[in-house]
DNA sequence: TGTTTTAGATGATCACCATCATCTTGACAA
DNA sequence: TTGTCAAGATGATGGTGATCATCTAAAACA
């Protein structure tokens, strides 16, 4: 049984890889503590040697899947187009697990507890930061079309993943693409 | 104790109109059937002389939220702006538990049990066909326009409610309105 | 090498919740 | 008016899940 150091910061972190996926995939309150240490190759015991209560986890799951490489990164303002164009895919639409954090859970977090909600609140911040340009005149503005566009995909994405049907599902994606202006 | 078929059905509206605003509110596994029972009036015990479990009701609930006059009926394609006007607002964001189904319950739905989550998916089935329009060489064509706002004022309704900052998200929403092209 | 420390396992515990069993009492048919 | 039925109340029951207590053995340091 390694006690090592080493061994320590391994386990935690496949504890926090564990949750982001299956918090996306089933919810903040889909999944039990057990099934997370499961999935992380441990039992339900060990859980108190690396967080208090499952919210801390939560809430570093969240900042996980919100920093990863994924669909939840930091979008620059001209790189929108671009990010949409991955974003609005049937691939996307059948993992959430490994997509948008805002998609997956954005309903349930709105209303989760405030530890949980500010890490997602931050990463909203920083995201209009990032879509705030300077003017001329030197005030600062929001770019509309950016976080207009933002918005879509993260709603379009719900509701492609509510219908349960396939074709429905793929003319959300392929509507919003033309609304938003993706080239095909 | 009213046992009268007039008393049973209104209990049963009670029932379900609580719940429609508790889900909506707290999420479908936020709140207990017991607590929908106490807001209805009643005791948790009445519960299966009107449904024979849980999901009954959340479907019921669901279906009873989106035929409601409020922020989730069905949209005519032309009605698009006024609906988003109406829905792009401090008190549709302040209040969930009496506006739109999709931006409160989206994500979660969207991996509920199969009969509540085909109560949404109908729902947007209509609101698509809704949107589709026939062409002049007879085929039949979704309208982009009408589907992309409606998309996106579900998502920026979603990332307005989880910022903890006001102003953050009255920009969201002033930012959203411009992008659908509201005019002020 | 011996001692201390702690990661992680196993096995409670306690709270919450959906659902069931039973009782009570008023409604309705006769 | 009287007997039957069922709405709704009270009080189980059983399962689930977060958290805690305790045990173990390996690591780290003397």
């Amino acid at each position: 049984m390694g006690t090592s150091q080493q061994q320590k910061a391994t386990s935690r972190a496949a504890i926090v890889i564990a949750a982001a996926e299956l918090f996306r995939e089933r919810g903040l309150e889909g999944v039990s503590v057990a099934e997370i240490m499961d999935a992380a190759g441990l039992t339900h015991g060990g859980f108190p040697r690396h967080f208090p209560n499952k919210q801390a986890l939560v809430a570093e799951a969240l900042a996980l899947a919100l920093e990863g490489s994924g669909k939840s990164r930091l979008i620059s303002a001209d790189g929108v187009d671009a990010f949409a164009d991955d974003y609005l895919t049937k691939l996307h639409r059948e993992n959430p697990g490994k997509g948008c954090v805002f998609a997956a859970l954005g309903s349930e977090v709105a209303r989760a507890d405030p530890q949980a909600r500010s890490v997602m609140s931050d990463a909203i911040h920083r995201q209009i930061e990032e879509f705030t340009v300077s003017r001329e005149d030197g005030e600062n503005e929001l770019d509309a079309q950016a976080l207009g566009k933002w918005a879509t995909m993260i709603g379009a994405l719900v509701l492609a993943r509510i219908s349960d049907s396939e074709a429905v599902s793929e003319q959300i994606l392929t509507a919003t693409r033309t609304y938003i202006g993706i080239p095909k």
